[in-house]
DNA sequence: ACCTGAACACCGTTCAAGT
DNA sequence: ACCTGAACACCGTTCAAGT
C-alpha cells in the first residue's frame, strides 16, 4: 500500500482515512478532526480540497457506491447468459456489499448525506448503479423470469426489496424468531423468489 | 396544549422538544443543548431525566413507534373482515407516517440509535409493531391472499418490500423516470400486489 | 497551490452547588 | 428530587500567515 501524501494525493488520503474510521469508529466516530490527523495533516488542512465535511461524506459515500457497483458488475457478467443468475447473484452481492462495508453502507443510505444532489458525481455513479439494476430486471424480463411490468418501476421493485430487508436487519428490526432460523442472505432469496414466482 | 413544564413533566417535555427540533431542523439539527433551550430549562437540566443524548433519541424514535403502531392498528381494525384491504390500507399509513414525519421516521431506522437493543421500552414496540404486521400476513394468507409460507418470513419480505422503496425515495435514489410517472405510494402498492399476485 | 495555528461558536458530559 | 453554572474535551469552520 503505497502511502505517499505529505506532499502527494491528500484528498484520496483523506477518503480513505474516512472509510478506516468509519469502519473502526462508526458514523458516530466520523470526524473531520480525526480523518486529517488519520492522513497525517492539521485540522484544517482538509479544507483545501472539501468545503466542509458534507463533501466529505459525498465523496465517501461516492467511493462506497463506486465499489457497490464494481463488485454488482463483476456479479452479473460472470452469469451473461443466465438472467435468472445475474439477479440472484446480484442480490448476493448486494447484501454481501452492506455486511463487509456496514457504516460505508450506512453513510451511502441512512440520510446523513443531506443534499445529495448538489454532488454531481455521487448523483452520477448512483444512477449508473440504477440503471445496471434495470439491465438485469429486464433480461429477466426478456426470459420470462420476472413479469412484464415498465422496467423501471420493477427496478425500484426488486432493489427495494432487497435494500429494505437489508436495512431491517442492520437495524435491529428482524424479529430473532426469523433471524435464529435464517441468515439474511436466505431471507432475501425467499422474498425475491416471491417476485419471481408470478 | 397544556405545556406545565418549569416544575412539571420535564422528561416528556424534552421528548416534545426534540421531535419538534427534529421536524424543523431536521436529524443534523438535533442537539441536546437545543432541546434544553426550547423546553425553557439549562443545557445540563435533560441529565436529570436521560443518562445521554442516546437516551433521548432513542426516546423520541420510541414514541415514533408509539404513534406508527396507532396509525397501523387504526388503519388496521377499519377493515377487520377484508385481509388484503387491511394489508393495502397498513402499506399506505406506514407510507403516510414516514412522509408526515420525514425526521422521525429517519431517527427510527437510520442506524443514529446505535445500542437498541438496551432500550427496552424500544424493543417492546418495535416488537409489537412487527407482530401486528406478522398478524396481517396470517389473515392474509388464510385468506389465500398470500402465499403459504412462514408468516413471520412472509412479514419481513413484506415490511421490507414498504420499507425498501420509502427509504429509497426519502434517499433520493429513486429514479426521476419512475418518479416524474408515479407517487411513491403508488409504487409499494404496485410492488405489494406482486407479492399478492402468485 | 497547499498547509498551519490561533480563534470562534457550538456541542456532549461532568460536577459542585443551589433550591 | 430537580435544576443551574462553570468547566472540560471535542467539534466544524474561518482566516491570517507561512512555505
Amino acid at each position: 500500500m503505497p502511502k505517499k501524501y505529505h506532499h502527494g494525493d491528500l484528498k484520496n488520503a483523506l477518503i480513505q482515512a474516512g472509510v478506516e474510521i468509519l469502519a473502526k469508529e462508526g458514523v458516530g466516530g466520523l470526524s473531520l478532526r480525526k480523518v486529517a490527523q488519520r492522513a497525517g495533516v492539521s485540522h484544517s488542512a482538509p479544507y483545501a480540497h472539501f468545503p466542509d465535511k458534507q463533501s466529505l461524506i459525498a465523496a465517501i459515500s461516492t467511493e462506497g457506491f463506486n465499489q457497490l457497483y464494481a463488485e454488482l458488475e463483476a456479479a452479473i457478467s460472470s452469469h451473461s447468459k443466465n438472467p435468472k443468475k445475474q439477479l440472484i447473484e446480484g442480490v448476493q452481492a448486494y447484501v454481501h456489499f452492506a455486511m463487509e462495508n456496514l457504516d460505508t453502507f450506512k453513510i451511502m443510505f441512512s440520510g446523513v448525506l443531506e443534499k445529495e444532489k448538489d454532488y454531481s458525481s455521487f448523483v452520477d455513479i448512483s444512477s449508473k448503479t440504477f440503471k445496471l439494476v434495470v439491465e438485469v430486471v429486464q433480461a429477466c424480463q426478456n426470459a420470462g423470469v420476472l413479469p412484464a411490468a415498465p422496467a423501471d418501476l420493477m427496478a425500484v421493485s426488486v432493489w427495494g426489496q432487497v435494500h429494505g430487508i437489508v436495512s431491517l436487519a442492520l437495524e435491529g428490526q428482524v424479529s430473532h424468531t426469523v433471524l435464529d432460523k435464517h441468515s439474511i442472505q436466505d431471507i432475501v432469496l425467499v422474498s425475491i423468489e416471491q417476485l419471481i414466482n408470478s
